[in-house]
This record gives C-alpha cells, structure tokens and sequence, in this order.
DNA sequence: TTGTATGCGTTATCAT
DNA sequence: ATGATAACGCATACAA
C-alpha cells in the first residue's frame, strides 16, 4: 500500500492537489472551510508530507550538514548537541558525519552533504587537513560554510573558535604564580589552529616572565600514551618542573609519568591541560585544566549558519567570533604553600 | 550560475540525459568510450549528482533515521558512531535526532524522519515514553525501525538489548560473596526495560542468597543528586551495607554520601554501578561496574537494520538480539579481607 | 478562491 | 548502444 500523497487528498475531496498545497502550506488564498477541510482529510489519512519531493521542487533543503572529526568525543558530541537546540525549532535537520581524522574521509563526507543538497554545512576539521580545496568549493557552490574550532582562513565564511591564546596564557601564567618556570609544552601538530594558538599564548606568559622555552615545546604530544613517553623522558632528565599540556589526555599521560618517577603533582611538579574533559575532575590530583564552552561554540555556530542563508552577512565577509574560556584551577596546579591570588 | 545536471553534461556532449545516467550509474549498456568520455565530463564540470532527485525517482532513500535521547551521552554518542562504522560504507548517511527524554520530541522527531522518507530507523526510547504508537505506525508505513537498549516489544522489528539481567546478577552476586547483605537498589522507572531487567537480576540475586531486600528497592534514584539524597537517607538509618546502582551516576552520589556520613567505600559500604561511565575508573575509590559494549551494541543494530532493508527478516518477526556484558570489578567494592573469586 | 500547467533532476521503460 | 518519454510528489506562475 503506498503513502498518501497531496493527490489522494484531492481525489477523495474532490480537489485538485495545487488546492491541498496550498491548504496544508497554511496558504492565505485558500477559503477557511476547504483548508480545515484538508486538514482534517490530511489526518485520516495519516498523510505526511514528503520532504524530498517539497526539497526537490523548492530548489532548497531542510537539512543542515555536521561534519566532525568524531561524535563521540565529549567537545565534539556536546557542540552537536548545543547545534541542534538551536536548528532543530528554526525546521532545521541534522545529517551527521565523522571524518575520523582523516582527510580523505572528511573530503568523501563534504561531497555526500554536497550531494544531499544540504543547505549549509557547519563543520571542525580533521587533524590530518591541510588542503581545504572541497570546503572552499562548497561555498563556491552556494553552499554556505561555517567552521568551529579546529578552522581554516582558506575557507570562506563564519568561524567560530575558543579563545585557545587567552587560554593557554592563563594556564602558563598560573603555572609561573605557582613558582614553576621550567615549564614544558606537550601539543599536537602547530599546523592546526588551535595548538598554533596555544602555543603563542604558552610563548606569550613565558616570554613575558622573561623564561625559557627554547627546548621546552614538543609536538606530537597530546594522546594519553604519547603525553606519557614525552614527560617520562623530561621528567628523567631533570629539565622541567611544569607541563602544560594542550589536552587533558596527554596530562593524565604525564601525571602518570611524573609518579612513575617517584614524583608528586602538584608538590613537585605542576601539570595543567586543555579541554576539561569529563574525567579532568574526577582523577587524582584533580586536574587544572582550561574549560571550553561546546555548548555556547554550538549556538554559535548554528546562530552563524542561520545568518548567513538568511542572506544577513556578505558572502565573502571573513567572521571569526572567539569563545571565552575559562581557567578551572584544581589539585595538579596548586602547592599547598604558595598564594594563588 | 546553477548547479550542473546531467542535462548540462548531456548537452555539451550531444548525447541525451539517459545515456549520461546510465554511463554515471555504470551501466554496462553503454559504451566503454562514452562512459569514459560522460565521466571525464562529470569531473571537469564539477558534477554532483542530487540524490534529492534520484532518491524522489527511485522511491527510496539511501539516509537512515536516528533517534536517541541524547546525543551527549557517553554510551549513545558510541553507539551512534558504531553504528556509522556499518552503514556510511553501505552506503547509508545518519540523519540523527534527539528526544532529550521526552516522549513529545521523539514523536515529533519520528514525524521528521518519516517525511524526510528515511530507509530505516534506529533508535532508543526516552525514559518517558509509555506510548509506542508512532514507532509502530513508522512500522506500518513500512520504515523498518530496530530498538536498541531502550526497547519495547509492542513495535515490530529488530531488538538489541543489553544482558542486564545478567549485569545486575552478576554485580549484586560479587557484593553478596564480598560479605554484603543488606543490598539497597538504587534504579530508575522499573517501567523501562533496561531498569526493570536489572532489578530482576537484583532479585534474582538476592533470592538466591536468601536475602532480604522487600524495603531496599527505591525508583527515582538514578542520577547523582537523586542518588545522593536517597543514599544519603538510607545510610543514616543503617539499613543497609551495600548499593547497587542502576546507574554510575547515582553511585557517584552515592559514594559521595557515604563519605558525608564519616564512612568508607569499599570497607564499610560496598557500590556497584551500571553502564561504565568514562568516569567510573578515575574516581576515587575506582567504580565496580558493568560494562556495556556500545559498539557491539551499534554494529548489531546496523546489521539488523541492513538485514531487514534487505528483506531478510519477516516483517512481523519478533527478533531480540541480548549482547553480553561484563563486571568491571574495581576498588569500590573490593574488601581488602575478602577474597572475591 | 480555485484550477491548469509546468518543472525541479533523475531514472526506468520502451522504442530504435 | 542510445534516444524519447514519462513519472516520482510537490509548489508555483498564470489563468479563470
């Protein structure tokens, strides 16, 4: 048995279906009596209306395309969250897609949003990313394109990233407070932004303390596993008595490394991270870390989405808006003797 | 400038759509050089092709529907990317949606998902819902829908649950051989399948070893505050020794209460969670809980999906898939006295 | 206020 | 191997 159709509506009324188009539409030029009527028809039938022909004919869509590196990924999951509260009440869908990191895979994924028609696309790139060619060409196509936190000027459009500078020097800069000056930075690639970012606002509090870093900073450092090597070796060597991290993994990786050596964090050895991740609260020490806003990053973004196919910013306007965060100072940075003020 | 069509390609070419559909589609009725020289065209002239307009020609669509009380949680983001893991390279993309609990959104989100003419859906029901009505219709109008976790057997189709029965033997019967007796439950509606199987598993238990526990079963104690206050309460009263929370959210408060009231976890009062919740290894002490797989969850759910798209399950069978889970035995629960083997 | 006619982009059927 | 034509379900310009 098919689905009914606007037709069968109209056929068993006696209408023609343009009539039931505009009724169920909530058209005005429809009389008052015919539109209930159609309405209440509509209901019998159980008739729901069919999206893909109504996109296919209006030459646009209600769907908004996701793309992130992974959904389940605390900032990631939370951002997708916050993204539909706001799409969701202005008719808008979500078609959901991972790139696992992979730039092959967050390439193949544009072109099947491209290919849904998708009316706008609001997406965080993948590590991996460095040629940005199939987003650009999806806002050549009209489809317009909004970036959240790991972005790319290449790409035309809103971006909305954390305030990864800010940050990162509050997080320096409570490490000097604490009396830390050899403070070493374990990050991911300083080709993505936001590890680029948080490197200068690390260079920014150690500069500005006169300390440092030359051979302090160490790419490649931000899984649990590869935190844990990089600060095992440090911490052998005598050369550090801080980590910042620029995630909580490579901190739990640290703090791990620092009491494998017969240390205490916070009384030998600093450690701050980046993220607040949800365990970042719960392990032993606590752990100080930077927390992002995924919920208030998300309305943005959709916010921003909304915008710009409402045709209320220019094209070719380059936006970047910058999300506060916040220092959550907890066990891993603060020695009992020392005032943090 | 427009999109390019087939038809552009068709035209530049001066051959007809037909044939530029078919050489795109790979038909073998069409020769090796335009094929060949279609498909070169389609590159250079940057062709996507609008799976809007096939999908409303073919009358099926290649976007399965996923429905899930909250995006952000731990277990259902796992899930969700699980069950991508299978279906983007079956060709699939995930249009996801939330209930966030409510039985109201998800009726209204499987009213999103029908008129978006979805080929399948996936999903989890809200703790509110009583009423499957919608589910089942989705059904009848011929959307295969698979229930995981959440289910209800009043909708027809494929079902993967979780052994909570098992899970909750198993955690009660390891707090009764570590010298626990007075075992409170801590669960949420016991009208949800997911809570009302691990409480038979808690009286299974508890029969078994002869306990008592007619005034240690509470409802509406399964988040961290709920499960704090109620804890709280019993603790005070010394009517129990041990917890068995349905959830890890309620053993955190739980913990936290025990500890309000002067007392140790595991040497006084023993605590058993559900789920394995990212936290439940890093809080002090470590969380005793059961694990649920996610991703087998998600992959079994897909794979039913699939196979009943596919036709290869009767329509009206009544499948229930139950996947294995596991205690996690860790401090929370673990007398240093007891030898718990 | 309602009806008629047309097209959105694709694919399937039939013919050549 | 290719072309001509129609149809998927809906929305709109135009006519009445």
């Amino acid at each position: 048995m098919k689905r009914t159709t606007i037709i069968d509506i109209a056929r068993s009324l006696g209408i023609t279906p343009s009539t039931v188009s505009r009724a169920l539409a909530g058209n005005l030029r429809v009389s008052e009596s015919t539109r209930k009527r159609v309405q209440e028809k509509a209901l019998e039938m159980g008739y729901q209306p069919n999206i893909v022909a109504s996109s296919l004919r209006r030459g646009k869509s209600d769907t908004i395309g996701m793309l992130v590196p992974r959904i389940n990924r605390h900032f990631f999951s939370h951002v997708i969250s916050a993204v539909e509260e706001i799409l969701n009440p202005a008719g808008y869908n979500l078609l959901i897609c991972q790139s696992h990191e992979k730039s092959e895979l967050e390439n193949q994924a544009l072109q099947v949003l491209l290919k849904n028609r998708v009316a706008g696309i609001i997406m965080s790139h993948a590590m991996e990313t460095v040629d940005f060619e199939m987003a650009r060409k999806a806002t050549e196509e009209r489809v317009p394109v909004v970036q959240f936190d790991r972005v790319n000027k290449e790409v035309p459009g809103p971006r909305i990233v954390n305030d990864n500078f800010s940050g990162a020097y509050m997080a320096v800069k409570h490490l000097i407070r604490g009396g830390y000056s050899r403070i070493a930075h374990l990050t991911g690639s300083l080709g993505v932004n936001v590890y680029s970012e948080r490197h200068r606002g690390y260079r920014y509090a150690m500069e500005e303390a006169s300390l440092d870093f030359d051979e302090l900073v160490f790419e490649g450092a931000i899984t649990r596993e590869t935190g844990y090597e990089k600060a095992l070796q440090l911490v052998k060597q005598h050369r550090v008595d801080a980590f910042f991290c620029a995630g909580d993994f490579a901190s739990v990786g640290t703090i791990q490394a620092i009491h494998d050596c017969g240390l205490r964090v916070p009384e030998d050895m600093g450690v701050v991270g980046f993220a607040n991740e949800p365990f970042a609260g719960f392990i032993t020490p606590q752990l100080t870390t930077v927390e992002q806003n995924a919920y208030d990053m998300g309305h943005r973004a959709a916010n921003a989405l909304i915008r710009v196919i409402g045709g209320q910013i220019m094209t070719g306007m380059d936006q970047e808006e910058v999300v506060p965060v916040r220092l959550l100072v907890r066990e891993s940075s603060m020695r009992a003797t020392v005032n943090n003020k």
